[in-house]
DNA sequence: ACCTGAACACCGTTCAAGT
DNA sequence: ACCTGAACACCGTTCAAGT
């Protein structure tokens, strides 16, 4: 019997993993390795270095995380409940908890850079067309996009700040619908 | 004449500067030093270890930085006038440039994550008081704070993630303006 | 095709010894 | 009081060799 090998999505899901959990430094050869139960020298035949394994792993989430939630809500005709839906699946599901924190805070990392980048202009675009299509004018629709995305981010990260204080945050339904309402706007 | 010998400030100093421009994983030890001009043997005589050097820091920062700005603006009596203050010296003048977002990505760092929690608090608790001020009723004060604290969060980190692109959080006076409007909230 | 094992460079920590 | 220098453990990377 063969024993069992491992695959290059093996260690991306494994990198993902430790990212969230620990952060850029997180996503380590050594450890990860023992993890799947393999030697170090493996990891090189999958990947050229450290670098790769971290950038193929970012580019999945982009694909699996960012893309898939867009698609979920584009068809919902009206924008109102389209925002809604989208503010209520980002908050609430939070795919892999405490990784869009550990990609801001690695802002200047040459790796994590231009995904983030994207990622964040694709979404600010599509809460752009949104708010213009609830009857804002562009400059307005847009500027409006830019606090509610900032408002987004800033409330998973102090979820994160915030373990067991705050429990608004964390809990409380009307402190999410509350907060819904200011991302919505001022049309809402 | 005596060679220039360090005290445990410069360790600060430059631990923090680490900290803003490359994350918790920065604060190394053998960099430090040779920025510094000593032997990683000199920094044991000042610190137990590496995780002393980062809560001193952080201590630091949460002295000079976060209590600071507060006692700048608490004496200004109209609280629409004190609230617009706050933001504006938070979001220009940002004392140190990304050590916030490094902050919260690693929210679950054992030494991060108390110091974190006690800025957190302190200033959420703050925007309740000026919303109570305000003339919000105590539930509605609160969740203000929460909504308009995550929004400041997501802004100074949305600013970091998008150096070139979306120039409005950098530069445009009328979108600060936009934001500040909205931070403010309902009653502004 | 996928992995081991040994090698080397680099960082955290200790500690005896220096000034 | 403050620092050096050598030691050891741990992680990133390489590469020849194994199956």
């Amino acid at each position: 019997m063969d024993v069992a090998r491992l695959s290059k999505q093996d260690w991306l899901t494994a990198a993902l993993g430790a990212l969230a959990q620990g952060g850029v430094s997180a996503v380590a050869v050594v450890p990860l390795a023992q993890q799947l139960g393999v030697t170090r020298g493996s990891f090189y035949w999958h990947f050229t270095d450290r670098t790769a394994l971290l950038r193929d792993a970012l580019q999945w989430w982009e694909q699996q995380g960012t893309i898939a939630v867009i698609d979920q809500v584009a068809s919902i005709a009206d924008p109102r409940d389209k925002l809604r839906e989208l503010f209520r699946i980002a908050i609430t599901e939070d795919p892999v908890s405490g990784l869009e924190p550990a990609l801001v805070a690695h802002a200047d990392d040459p790796v994590v850079a231009p995904i983030l980048r994207r990622v964040t202009e694709r979404r600010v675009a599509f809460l752009t067309e949104a708010y213009a299509e609830l009857g804002l004018p562009a400059t307005r629709a847009r500027r409006q996009a830019l606090v509610a995305y900032s408002a987004y981010v800033g409330w998973i990260q102090l979820r994160r700040a915030t373990p067991d204080a705050l429990p608004e945050i964390v809990g409380d339904p009307e402190a999410l619908a509350y907060l819904v309402d200011n991302l919505i706007g001022p049309t809402g």
